[in-house]
DNA sequence: ATCTTGCATTTTGTATACAATGTGCCAAAG
DNA sequence: CTTTGGCACATTGTATACAAAATGCAAGAT
């Protein structure tokens, strides 16, 4: 079985509501800063203030809300440091996660992944930036399935819903491009060898140009 | 200043409960697999429903409880999967702390360590293994702080939590926990020399061994 | 002119009432 | 004897009313 014995998962309202809110933030619709007016949003989503400041409580906990008393919840704004610390971790899980992967990978895995990455390539040659981004979303999370760990998967996703609240695309010099293109290239050599360490090694430094990418971005905005 | 011109974090209804209800969980009042009847809970905290069910919300954020739609919240029971995943994930985490630890502990800290070391190898000495566990853990916190990444150390601690509601306390024997004294002696000595890398190697090496007596205990429950 | 102080308004915090859903038992049919 | 249908009860889900707290503005004092 698949798990699919366990209670199918119809959503309750407040999660119907944290799942809205979460792609608001995610899209950039509700900047981070912004303050929740928790009347004002509970007309807009339709649902009454109880389900929603449950949504919100669901929300701060992954970090893309602050609740201060009396004071509402705001989105999220990150400070240069929470960027770099949390990018400082990201590195360390998506390295975990290669590490397993690299022990756990199947062929058919590993087809799949060449699949993206052949997509990524394409995106990469006529300069779709959108697609490339979601691409490249695509392979890391899978990466993080295939290592088999749903805790550090689930953290994993959290992080990154995170940082993707910070809409840093649409800033990325060329030969950050090529080089990062050229990193994934590697990254399924190294998978399909099965060599964890290289693969964990060159996921880090992965992370740390895609940081250094950000916090540039950041700088001149 | 150091960041008390902030807000007073005055604690709000739904987060006290919260606190309480960790405590709970985390001390064994309320064991895994524990079903939270709300009308119940919110007598005996002395609650209403609506500030407990936020508080509900809050620990699954956490990992401490599931919520079952229309079927309420119960204590997560780990699986012995759970419980190794938790711990790879564990080990990635400390091995980060240790890193960047390394790179940042001042001489006070290693004063401040060496104290927590002293009084571990005296409980060591003594065979208490409460006042052991309380203090290894004291140690890893700081550590996890001295690391200086907030974001990890707040993901260390939830973590932590998930794991501590095991209460897998009251089991090791005494080569292994001989041998834990001796490599926390190795790390002080790496921190002592900045050596992250060997520093990173001794947690996750401490981690597994760790992760091993924890399901050999839980096997002859 | 600037800084308080107090009041009105807005907003959040909590409790409770009501609705919807799930659970378990018992009886009747196969 | 087992199984299924339905009913009563218990529990969770949602909305709303009321209470408490914070915010902004204006008027007065320094």
């Amino acid at each position: 079985m698949d798990g699919s014995d366990l209670p199918i998962a119809r959503l309750t309202l407040p999660e119907a509501a944290a799942e809205r809110l979460r792609t608001l933030i995610i899209e950039g619709e509700l900047p981070p800063g912004t303050r929740l007016n928790e009347r004002e949003l509970s007309e807009r989503l339709g649902v009454s203030r109880t389900p929603l400041r449950e949504a919100f409580r669901m929300l701060a906990g992954d970090g893309l809300l602050v609740q201060l008393p009396n004071r509402g919840a705001q989105v999220v704004a990150l400070s240069r440091d929470d960027i770099r610390h949390a990018f400082e971790l990201m590195a360390a899980l998506e390295g975990l996660a290669g590490e397993l992967a690299a022990a756990r990978v199947t062929d058919d895995d590993l087809t799949e992944l060449r699949v993206l990455q052949a997509e990524m390539e394409a995106a990469h040659a006529r300069h779709d930036l959108p697609a490339y981004y979601a691409i490249n979303r695509a392979i890391h999370d899978r990466l993080s399935v295939i290592a088999g760990n749903p805790i550090l998967a689930h953290t994993y996703r959290t992080l990154n819903a995170r940082l993707h609240a910070l809409r840093f695309r649409s800033n990325l010099n060329v030969a950050k491009w090529d080089q990062a293109v050229d990193e994934h290239r590697q990254m399924i050599a190294a998978l399909a060898a099965r060599d964890g360490a290289t693969l964990r090694d060159l996921l880090i430094r992965h992370l740390r140009a895609k940081q250094e990418a950000v916090l540039e971005a950041l700088e001149t905005d």
